[in-house]
DNA sequence: GATGAATGAGGGTTCATTCAT
DNA sequence: TATGAATGAACCCTCATTCAT
């Protein structure tokens, strides 16, 4: 098995710093010199060695970010059976904890915000939400009727991210199990509905 | 009445501008020459003369959205008779053009994400976030069981966080009136499903 | 008797500020808002309409101040009668309370240091100083050996400057009346010297 | 011994540069732009490598101007042996090289016209005036009655004060032998007069 | 590979001045 | 006469990047 380069050790070190230098600005642009300093170097020149620019770094930032995140979704869903355990793995990959710390919470919120002024930004966007959202809806289908799928995938992301934004503004009001919970039960609420309607007579 | 001063109607302008410039800098910290821009105006000096510093301007437009997003919630939550529409007028104050628009979404992003850096943010916010959530929980306690009535209060406010999310994301996907519409519905699902509970025998 | 017009005072309360401003400002360039700040002036527009700019208020204040000083000596040396009040009335004027304000005295260091990057400033230096010095020289004249009139004028002048200096630096440490019996007594200790030299065998 | 490293000169010429920056804008806040070039560096961003901010240079630049003067009075005292040798070397060292070309001059005395406006240069001022004050005093004590020491250390020090003045205005008029001739002559007429009083019997 | 010197662009703010009312 | 809107220049500072060591 392929031992980690020293080099790429320290192109982890300087992408998680990135995401820390994110967080802590408030999602404000991160400055080198900050980067480096949550990576414990000396010099913010020695950046240049690792990636081509500040861009370069901030959209391998992202890349790990979202690389990690569909990595969460596919470990979940590969060993799935029934459709709703589909939609659980969606559910729990969203707050799994390697994206649910402060850190990377903030750094999505960062990118997403960043998307409309940055094509690279939007491009990966795009692909990770088109990723996801296909995952979710794989599994809605077999659950939902097909109209209420759209509304219901829409719905569920929307929730799912508000409670990413509630957690980001405020960790002690919401916490990430409590999170999931409630993001489950809203979702199993929506397939009784369903079910209640499809069965009136019952 | 008080006709507006041409002193009142530029910072207006200023406020509304900086809204823009916000939105358009995808939440990085908008420059005063770019507000300047979208203000019309000729010269960054300017703004000096109506605000008494950039930050001063940032916290006036946060006040004036924070105002004008209570002002809404008032406005509807005043003429209602039935706590159901007392939550709907908080669903609907969320979901009002005023509050809607993608410079809006973006500026309120923005002001969030700058809360834990900026205290006068941060009291603004706590301030807003009270006001409204105590509204909520009004119309709430009287439609749910007490222990039911803080986690519906939260799910509630995730799902608008997170449709505006959505909706500042990509305004094409998601229109107001859809968001709305699914608010409102997750919100019936919730009390139906209660209902149902409180009244197995029946 | 002219009554002076309604411009010939506005003039001269905003030489006054002037010279406050100077003196608040810690001998920095004072700004035209402060100048008008300590007139009781609303607006700084209406510098313009009674000095041609900033610069011509400088140097009108300048003027007044050494016109001031001028009158000062004038008053006093026109009454003498022998050349040691002469010298007396020199000294006199240097520590007349309209030269030995906070205000004043600022502002003549102010001016001093102004000079050498200022034609128009040194020019009203120049044209003071030769008369003053003039006026001290023809008193020592008839009291010391021609040699000496020189080093005792540039003498006495120095103290009385640096007598300012420290009056300007702190005001507590040593009053005019102090800073004149100071001076005083460093002339008659000098004359006396010269007499004691004169007649060493009495 | 240790060398000078590269930091140090660069820091060394900077202070010598501001110093000659204020003595050209006289007296005026110098600017960095104006630093920069007398210190023959090409961009105004390096300062900020060498000193935290400008008012962080200035201060520096103070300190080491007050140092260098303390230093000087040091170097003369540590070898006297009578009092008034000791009144001389305070004498002497107020006149020395270092402190007297129109560079340090303007620089003290710009820096004692921001004291009232700046604690950190009061401090400064405080602590240095108190120790040259002190050494004069001691050497003074010996020499006069006790209650014409305050009176004969001020005035010596308002003479070389005033001194500095006229040299900063004009140094073509008075050179630094001349002052430093003139102030030590000054001083003998003060003692002669003492001895001569306290001897009326003689 | 690593460091720090150096540069230049850009941002916020102050300020004197002009202009319209 | 008086006011305040408006402009543009100048200043200090931050920061990403490049270069030499």
């Amino acid at each position: 098995m392929a031992r980690p380069t020293v080099d790429q050790v320290r192109r982890r070190e300087l992408i998680q710093a990135t995401m820390t230098a994110i967080h802590r600005a408030g999602l404000a642009d991160p400055t080198v010199a900050a980067i480096c300093k949550y990576a414990g170097l000396a010099s913010v020149s020695i950046v240049n060695h690792y990636f081509k620019s500040k861009q370069d770094l901030l959209e391998c930032t992202m890349r790990e970010l979202a690389g990690d995140f569909l990595g969460e979704v596919a470990l979940r869903a590969g060993s799935t059976h029934t459709p709703m355990d589909r939609v659980f793995a969606v559910i729990d990959a969203n707050f799994a904890p390697s994206q649910c710390t402060p850190e990377a919470v903030s750094s999505w919120l960062w990118f997403w915000s960043r998307t409309p002024s940055c094509s690279v930004f939007a491009d990966i966007e795009h692909a990770t939400h088109h990723h996801i959202i296909t995952e979710l809806k794989r599994g809605l289908t077999e659950l939902l009727p097909a109209k209420e799928v759209g509304d219901a995938a829409e719905s569920l992301m929307a929730l799912m991210y508000g409670m990413w934004l509630r957690f980001a503004l405020n960790p002690q009001i919401l916490d990430v199990e409590a999170a999931r919970r409630i993001t489950r039960h809203n979702f199993l609420l929506r397939l009784q509905a369903a079910a209640a309607k499809s069965m009136p007579a019952a």
